[in-house]
DNA sequence: CGAGTGATTGATACACCTCAACACAGGTGG
DNA sequence: CCACCTGTGTTGAGGTGTATCAATCACTCG
């Protein structure tokens, strides 16, 4: 159905950033991402405990089966999760942004395969540490129940699209899903013209969407050919107009991912 | 891509079951749902909360948007969470077995709708006072924390099939899942000759599968031929070989669905 | 320059969808 | 009792969207 990963992932491995310089207070995801609403001493506590990561695109971060010693909060970047068939056919499960959580407490090996899909900076805690806080701390409880029921809801968004949208309706929905979430990082409504990145590869977009990489770039060309987007470069795209990507995606009310 | 729903609902309606009669000692999924780490005082107040609803097979719960009065764990039967896109198509993104939990805490409004599949008893508690109690019990929060991180993964688990697998391997999966379930129900391990009942529809099983009914039927057929099941009746199936079964899923190591 | 990677485009194949007819069981009413 | 209807499932013929296989292009890096 479709071909075995090929890719090899090229081996060299960054070094941990030099840990703990940065100071909570000043953290980009500060009032989004699982310690949201931690204050005084369990910050404090929190901030004993983390400790920076840092993965180049395309790197692993975390193979299926793996014992993780950590769960993380992705800092900068885009890094992905994904699962593997014995005969290599891939799809994606997860799309961690800016502030989504990483690993699961009270399990001790990776269910999925993670990998940096650009440059990664990764908060992270000691698994151990972390899940003895957690069972101290309920809003540090509440918070991640918060974030994976987000989780869930984007991943039924997401199999609705699986299921039972066109190849079209696929990428216009992926493309509106980024530009939304690139919107959201602003704090801005996504209408009107944007300008926007995509973070991954056209075969990472397949595996997302459960396509090919030829069907993708066959889609981008006909929604460019059809004006709805305009194309910049390998990564760069132009929304003339957000309205009529949401047209094309096959349902206005596009819940999707959290943001 | 898909027809729309045709199928009407049949307008009749159960009367609430008599409530409160059962005790939650007496309970068959007393130590799988969200109450499961509960005891003394914590079960006697869900308890006292607590109260049963029934409804016949093919009735609606909840539609997507209603104002959603209760959260809920299903004691018996098989209830459905589905997504409609305004054309009509249709996706299942949830199977609801005994002991699952439908309902989100803090949202007010249903996301999808559900359905009851088979005839269901509901244990329900109102929102409100169980939003309360979650933010008083730390261990019903980490038991709703652990269940929607199951929940997550077999929505992982789900989405890797909608995208990547074919039709043979879908229903191949599907029937393994049922399986599965319906062996730890008896505390059994899924393996050797088993019998079993299909607890959704030909079409039921269409939106879970993103596949259209014809093929549901067809792929049935084939495996029948193949002799990798028997059918008996509409809903009955005899599997001689379980784990024939599961080389025809696509996947051994098939994780799936929580118990 | 050549090698390597990611993306695009084309020709063809086939898995699944669509449309349509039919089978079968259960219920209802004359 | 049988005719009729309805809901559910099966089977067939044909169309189509996406995968597959293959060639080429654009860029980057050594």
């Amino acid at each position: 159905m479709c071909k075995p990963a090929l890719t090899q992932i090229k081996p060299r491995r960054t070094d941990d950033a030099p840990s703990g310089d940065a100071r909570c207070g000043d953290c980009p995801i500060r009032y989004r991402a699982v310690c949201a609403q931690c204050e005084g001493p369990e910050l404090e506590r929190l901030e004993q405990m983390k400790f920076y990561r840092s993965y180049q695109a395309g790197q692993p971060i975390l193979w299926e089966g793996d014992r993780t010693e950590f769960v993380a909060s992705v800092v900068t970047g885009v890094a992905t999760l994904t699962h593997t068939l014995e005969d290599g056919r891939r799809q994606m499960v997860g799309l961690l942004l800016p502030s989504d959580f990483l690993g699961r407490p009270g399990r001790d090996r990776a269910a999925y395969d993670a990998t940096a899909a650009t440059d990664v900076v990764l908060c992270c805690f000691r698994r151990g540490p972390f899940d003895q806080m957690m069972r101290q701390t309920p809003q540090l409880a509440h918070r991640l129940l918060d974030m994976t029921l987000d989780d869930l809801d984007a991943a039924r968004e997401w199999m609705l699209l699986l299921g039972r949208k066109t190849a079209r309706e696929k990428i216009a929905s992926f493309i509106a899903i980024i530009a939304r979430r690139q919107a959201a990082l602003h704090k801005q409504p996504a209408q009107g013209r944007i300008e926007m990145e995509l973070p991954l590869t056209r075969e990472a977009m397949a595996d997302y969407l459960g396509l090919t990489i030829e069907t993708v770039s066959r889609q981008i060309t006909a929604l460019r050919q059809d004006g709805v987007i305009e194309v910049r470069g390998k990564r760069g795209l132009v929304l003339p107009d957000y309205a009529r990507l949401v047209e094309e995606s096959g349902d206005d009310s596009d819940g999707g991912l959290p943001d």
